[in-house]
DNA sequence: CCGACTTTGTGCATGCGTTCACAAGCGGTA
DNA sequence: TACCGCTTGTGAACGCATGCACAAAGTCGG
């Protein structure tokens, strides 16, 4: 209820929260590839598309379309049968559920390479995310822009993040620090965290921390590069019989 | 069989294929932990710890002790009942499964910021990835050497890749060059492939891609910026029936 | 106005992953 | 040696997510 345009809402039990329990019931899942709906969608709306069919954003999205269909679902029945999807309309829907109608204040601490790296960025891909604050204990550093915002000092977390209304804090910390800063972050009153220290970071019931763990990716794919070469051993060797000599065994 | 260390191989049946079947049967999921659980123990086995219980190891890890026991039960039997785990022979095991006990060599595609932070970090965090080869579409980069290690022409991509036997590529360029990127790295031999450019890449069935996508990560915590939001609003509007000028209406 | 065609939205079955709960197994102790 | 307490390993139940298949609902052409 309540919120902008007042479409759909025509629920017949006034009672009902419609639109945020619905919200509560989006699995995890589905929103991440909500988001990824989401570009491929600004991207057609880019060029010039108006309108798409669960078929063609499914296959743009890589994904199947009877999934794309049920996560389209979770946020309401915003297609025509025997049409297919408006896609400003989809855009404008996804964005409203993902939250994107606010702009979402960011702070990225440790500003090594990778915070350089994220800070220049400058409003994450996508933008609606703006990088707001900098921080970092290197007293060096502290003062000087980077992406046109100065880096502060880590011990003023606590002040410029609320200042300044950040929403968002990203770690990008060696490890060691990671949850001292996290930790500052929460009593900063940051509730949601990107955390690409390799580290598992405590923090309390009501704050969602999201990691990116380049040192798990790369093992995940090292697992499947292994997998594969045993696979590759196996077929030589085992499955069909026949060595890479196989024609050299005389009868 | 035919395995580095021949430990507990002792099948009954000499036909089965025991552990590299089994290395296909363990879950996704559990692989993402696996590599978890690796960090956690190493940083264990560095302050002198030999022994762990699932208890402990577990709560260090910020799972449930029932699952991480699964986890490590698709590996093998490696636990003493009634005391825990070696932790050495838990971290050699984990390595041998991850397929870590070869190096496996990484390609940098992009120099941009996140290129200078990737071939920065030098091997990656927990090593045995060592970056060998970099690569920019940009002239002026070529022949300059970034973390010691000069950039390559994108031309010459196929060449240097078996070269250098590369196994794992990793896409840090802008997103509209991905795609193209991707494709000549599968041309080169490349089966392990990870993005950071937010496109869904199209890659044959034999290559693995594992995706990094900042965007989406944002977006997810935005998703639940909002529903956090929409939880206090129901509280204050809602649940407790009074408004915010509950006591101004007069009876 | 009607009928054929297209595409959505969803009930249902299937499979995967998580969690519980407990028997089996091992070390320590008397 | 026999018992006791602790921890693993796993069978079984549960819950979530995926994919199928189809009815509902709309458009378009005649």
């Amino acid at each position: 209820m309540a919120s902008q345009r007042g479409e759909g809402e025509t629920t017949t039990t006034p009672a009902e929260p419609a639109d945020r329990e619905r919200a509560r019931a989006i699995p995890e899942a589905a929103v991440a590839r909500l988001a990824v709906y989401l570009r491929v969608l600004s991207g057609m709306a880019d060029q010039g598309v108006t309108a798409v069919s669960s078929e063609e954003l499914s296959q743009a999205a890589g994904v199947n379309a009877a999934k794309l269909r049920k996560d389209l679902s979770y946020i309401g029945s915003y297609g025509t049968r025997g049409v297919g999807y408006d896609v400003e309309v989809l855009v404008s829907h996804i964005e409203r559920i993902l939250g994107l109608t606010r702009n979402h204040s960011v702070a990225v601490v440790g500003i090594g390479n990778l915070g350089h790296a994220l800070a220049n960025y400058g409003g994450f891909p996508g933008r609606g995310f703006p990088v707001t604050a900098l921080f970092d204990v290197d007293e060096d550093l502290v003062g000087i822009p980077v992406g046109g915002i100065p880096v502060s000092h880590i011990d003023d977390i606590t002040a410029v993040c609320l200042e300044r209304e950040v929403s968002i804090g990203v770690i990008a910390t060696p490890p060691p620090a990671a949850q001292s800063v996290c930790d500052r972050l929460v009593s900063a009153g940051v509730q949601c965290i990107l955390n690409f220290a390799p580290v598992v970071l405590q923090v309390p019931d009501n704050v969602e921390v999201r990691k990116v763990d380049l040192a798990v990716e790369m093992q995940i794919l090292s697992f499947h590069v292994a997998r594969r070469a045993d696979e590759a051993a196996h077929v030589s060797v085992g499955n069909n019989g026949l060595g890479v000599d196989g024609m050299v065994i005389r009868p």
